[in-house]
DNA sequence: GGAGTATACTTGTCATGACAAATATAGAAA
DNA sequence: TTTCTATATTTGTCATGACAAGTATACTCC
């Protein structure tokens, strides 16, 4: 039989580990009086980097589906941080646009994001960050491979 | 201005890849006809390692909170896979226990486990998969300390 | 032993993730 | 043009995670 060892489980420590991330991410958010998700951030993020993008390229982005976008949109809509208009050319899309006050809380979230990448990642040190990234991105590459 | 870069946060990696592999892991259960999800397996591997564990030691082990693991159980018991019992002792506390339906298909489980683990980890070299165990189990540290 | 506090667990609410079904618009084929 | 199919997005439902509030039992201190 081919037992797995969950206290030796890459996988089992990955799941955990994106919790207690996302766990310290939001007490750092909250601290700063950000009310605003882990999940919306993401969205916001690509969004401050560049606008227009569609629901669904934005689901791809983010490796969510079309309706944790479309209502994590409505949330970001809803609290002012962006703007979603009608496309003229194809009236089944929409573009996204992060607002003034969207950009007005763009640099605090970058820190916060900063420094809760500080805490996860203390005492790992740059070989083994860039060893660790590369094999999460052959995880993504593999996973989305196996999926399609 | 301290800028993330999503594209090379491990942290993010992090996050992308626990919602692959449980999206991978959800998918071999499911060819298997098992209709028990990721968090499921995760109560039910513990019960199966040892019996009689409480709520409150089930939480802890699995970095759970307890309202979640009370749910999760209560699905486990509908589904006839584990037993809460009263404890005499102590009538606030329940000792959990699998059934003989959940061990009946531990075995299936742990194949489907072993299944998401090789299709994830696929290409990663053994002393690389040590060096990202190491780096999770020290982030599942750091981020204990700062969250208490 | 009775009052207040601590502990174990449950329930409610909201955000998210998975997945299926619904809606609206585009595009292609007849 | 009409019809069929494909695409973009939304909505509904259920499981989970966070967090607050509620319930029941145990413990402590007087």
């Amino acid at each position: 039989m081919n037992k797995v060892d969950l206290e030796t489980s890459v996988n089992h420590h990955i799941a955990l580990s994106a919790i207690m991330i996302k766990r310290v991410f939001f007490k750092i958010l909250s601290e700063n009086e950000l009310t605003i998700t882990p999940e919306q951030w993401n969205v916001l993020y690509h969004l401050s980097e560049s606008g227009g993008f569609t629901v669904g390229e934005l689901s791809k982005l983010t490796f969510k589906d079309f309706a944790n976008i479309s209502r994590i949109t409505q949330k970001l809509e809803v609290a002012g941080l962006i703007k979603k208009r009608r496309d003229d050319a194809d009236k089944r899309v929409f573009k996204l646009f992060i607002t003034d006050s969207g950009m007005a809380i763009i640099e605090q979230l970058h820190q916060c994001a900063f420094e809760s990448t500080n805490i996860a990642l203390k005492g790992i040190d740059a070989d083994n960050r860039e060893v660790m990234l590369k094999g999460l991105k052959q995880i993504l590459i593999n996973t989305d491979t196996f999926l399609k």
